[in-house]
Formats: C-alpha cells, structure tokens, sequence
DNA sequence: ACAGGATCCTGGGGGC
DNA sequence: TGCCCCCAGGATCCTG
C-alpha cells in the first residue's frame, strides 16, 4: 500500500524510536511473508544494535551493528511500529522484535502478507538497493536520464512510472497524480513525449511527492501509520479515486481506466492525448 | 520488448 | 443476515 511519502513517514517516525536501541529477541509468527523470515536471522539479530534508519525507494533499511543490514517492505498493507510490549498483538502480526532499553518491541503487522523483511550483510545491501532492482531516487533523477529513458520506450507513461528501475518509489497514487501535475495523458507513450513534456514530468513527479511527505503521505481504506497516526494527502487528490468528481482546473469530470492492469485516474481535458488525425480528417 | 494476465493474500464494500 | 463478486497504496513471473 505504502508509497515513497508514506514509507519515508515511516521511517521518519520509526528513526528516533529506534536509533541506539539494541535487538534483545524476535519472535516469528508461521504464516509465510513474500519472503520467508529464516530463523537464523532471529538469532543472528539478538544482542546488535540499530545504528540507523533510512528510506530507498519504497524499502526500509534498518542498519546495525556487525556489518548486517535488516530490509523490510510494506507491500500493500504491511506496518512497521514500536509500541509497549504489553499492546496487545494484533492478528496478522508476523515480527516482534524486543527493544532495550526500555520495554518496546517493533512489530511487524501485514494482513495480505505481500511485504516482506530480511537479514543481509551490509555488504550486499548497496548491490541489492541500487542493482537492476532499483532506479534513482526521484530527488536524484536527472532530466537529461529520465528524457532518454522515455524516448527508448514504447510503454505508456503510467508503466513506466510504476517501473521501480525507472525511478525509485513511485506506485499508483503518485503515478496519477504526478501525470495529472504534468498534464500528461498516462496513455501516451514514453517515445511520443518531447522534451519539454518529460521535464515537466519530471519535476512533477518531486513536486507531488515533497508535497506529500510534507502531509505525512496518505492515509486510505483506514490504513495508518505507526502509532494510529494518519497522512494528510488523500484530501489533496487531484484524480486518484477522483472518478466523476469535476477537475479542480477545468471541472470537466476525472475518469478512470486501466494501464498497466491498475486504476488509473486523469483528467481527459487537461491530460489530452495529442489529437490522432483520422484520414478521412487528413482529406 | 512489451502488454496483459495470473499470482501471492486478506478484508471491506456493494449488490442481491 | 449471508453470500458472492470485485476491488485494493506492490512486485514478479509467465505467455503471446
């Protein structure tokens, strides 16, 4: 569910929470994450300490000591918190992870269990985050590398967004709205966009999401964050889950489709597609 | 190379 | 009330 606003949310919190704390014990539940927690990283884990906390893309990396590295996903509906360790579990938590000082634990909860954690050697971590997995982040994307990245592709805009090795972090929500913010038809293809289009759509896609981590991402279908606290950035939508609602520029009614087998919002005045001349037109 | 579909899951909402 | 179907902030794998 989480995107790179609502994952940085995350982090955000769960940093000072976290920083300078040491692992004491984890538990595992047996239902089976997107990859499967092995049970030497629980005891790999016992004793290290957490040096740091930061964001890649959509991926949380949790940095201790003795050179490990524990990387955690959200997928769609995965939440990652401290809280007492006398909360009471709540179903669908798959990781607790004792804390100390103190008496907290991080959980791990994920219903659909499409997210994922792992243990990896510090090592490998850079080759994993910045390999072919991953893209840049979108704070780092070059105009220059996004424009050639377009031109070589014949997948429409909405794909190409959502490709995490195009750019780092961006899902559905940001997707829409980052069209909608260059006034692009995600239907366009990237090959068909000019220069002065794939610059636009470039920095949209920054204004959107700094914008969003400013309201602490967004908070949809009574997901939240941490502690029960919510985003603010569903309430400044422009078309995502806006379908029938007038534009905010135009008033013309936003309408939904599918690309790349998700919902995609726009609005099908400001995200004209180019005029496709008919022959009979052409005449 | 790429579009499209299926897959991994659970829960919520709408229709009947 | 229950049941069925569809949908969901993701990523990956397979097919055509």
């Amino acid at each position: 569910m989480p995107e790179l606003p609502e994952v940085e949310t995350v982090v955000r919190t769960l940093r000072p929470q976290l920083c300078g704390r040491s692992i004491v014990n984890v538990r595992a539940s047996r239902k089976r994450l997107r990859r499967p927690w092995r049970p030497a990283w629980s005891k790999a884990l016992a004793g290290t300490r957490i040096i740091a906390v930061r964001r890649r893309g959509k991926w949380i990396v949790i940095e201790l000591d003795r050179e490990q590295v524990l990387l955690a996903h959200l997928g769609m509906t995965g939440r990652f918190y401290v809280v007492d360790e006398k909360a009471p579990l709540a179903p669908h938590t798959h990781l607790i992870f004792g804390l100390q000082p103190g008496r907290d634990e991080l959980r791990f909860h994920d219903p659909r269990r499409f997210g994922s954690a792992a243990l990896l050697p510090a090592a490998h971590v850079e080759r994993f985050l910045d390999g072919e997995r991953l893209g840049p982040e979108p704070f780092d994307l070059r105009p220059a590398d996004f424009r050639d990245r377009l031109r070589r592709t014949r997948r429409c805009l909405k794909a190409v967004l959502l490709d995490q090795r195009v750019v780092a972090g961006v899902g559905n929500i940001y997707a829409d709205e980052s069209l909608f913010e260059a006034r692009l038809a995600p239907g366009r293809r990237g090959c068909e966009i000019g220069k002065p289009e794939a610059d636009r759509l470039c920095a949209a896609i920054v204004t959107v999401l700094r914008r969003a981590i400013e309201r602490h991402g967004s908070t949809i279908r009574n997901y939240f964050y941490g502690d029960g606290q919510a985003g603010e950035y569903q309430n400044e939508f422009r078309v995502y889950q806006q379908t029938g609602q007038p534009c905010q520029r135009c008033r013309t009614p936003i309408q939904q489709t599918r690309l790349a087998g998700r919902a995609t919002h726009f609005c099908p005045r400001c995200q004209r597609s180019p005029v496709q001349r008919s022959p009979a037109a052409r005449g």
